[in-house]
DNA sequence: AGATTGCTTGACGTAGACGTAAAGGTCAAG
DNA sequence: CTTGACCTTTACGTCTACGTCAAGCAATCT
């Protein structure tokens, strides 16, 4: 199976336009080891796997990981492939905490998502008081 | 309806102590806003009112609010009771996008958790293939 | 050739969210 | 009355996650 139309590439900026960040952020997740793009001469290649790996860190920073955390996880996206009985057994263990941690988070936003629809619903019905006593 | 037992209140080291933070952050999120507690001269008296509000915002942290965004809310949490009308329409139309902002962020959240789920299952399967061809 | 454009690596700056002394007030116990 | 355990404010320090020049190399346009 050669490899044939050979698949989309980007530089820097390219793939910083189109993920919505800046080219700092690139290098700077490259320094901090939570991707690792090719490297033509001095020159950056991204690739689909740079791509896919930067919308998991996205992702995770939306809902409030630290770059700490998410650089665990990218890790361990990697050492899954592991041939060492020991360290896939620690794996799965950090995998269920982490996967633990999430779970309260996602409790708390929904807590949270709960919380502002009331006060939302509060509004309503002021304006629904308003709107009897005084139907300007 | 007298105050019987008059409410529990706390000073700033029960209060911290008791929400797993540090006096510095009760002392910063008074001075940011997102709490007022009640003084008695220069001394901080802690009420319900503000034990609650503090779990409110831990809530938030927890899931990568910022304080910035934290205080929106506390603060429409107040608004909620305005009498004037434009100015509940306004809240309202924040709080609408309040809300879809966390609704992505819950999306992120599950996805996130989909992949950490996906990873353990592949660190399973590769212990599964290791104890089939070299039972020790 | 010269200028422009885009890439590179430093290196220093900054905003947010506190940490950490420093210096001092207050009150009960010894 | 001093010690100890709290409380206070003021102020500078720190960590994270980048922003923002600066200086320079490489390819391309004019």
């Amino acid at each position: 199976m050669p490899t044939k139309a050979r698949e989309r590439t980007w530089t820097v900026s390219e793939l910083a336009a189109e993920l919505g960040v800046t080219t700092r952020t690139l290098r700077f997740y490259e320094a901090e080891g939570l991707i690792a793009p090719e490297r033509r001469g001095t020159v950056r290649i991204f690739h689909a796997r740079d791509h896919g790996r930067m919308r998991l860190i996205l992702r995770g920073k939306r809902f409030g990981m630290s770059l700490a955390e998410i650089r665990e996880i990218v890790e361990m996206y990697d050492g899954a492939a592991s041939s060492e009985r020991r360290q896939l057994e620690v794996l799965l263990v950090r995998l269920s905490e982490i996967s633990q941690d999430l779970k309260q988070r996602s409790s708390d936003l929904r807590r949270t998502l709960n919380e502002v629809e009331t006060v939302a619903d509060q509004c309503r019905s002021r304006l629904q008081d308003l709107a009897a006593s005084d139907p300007a």
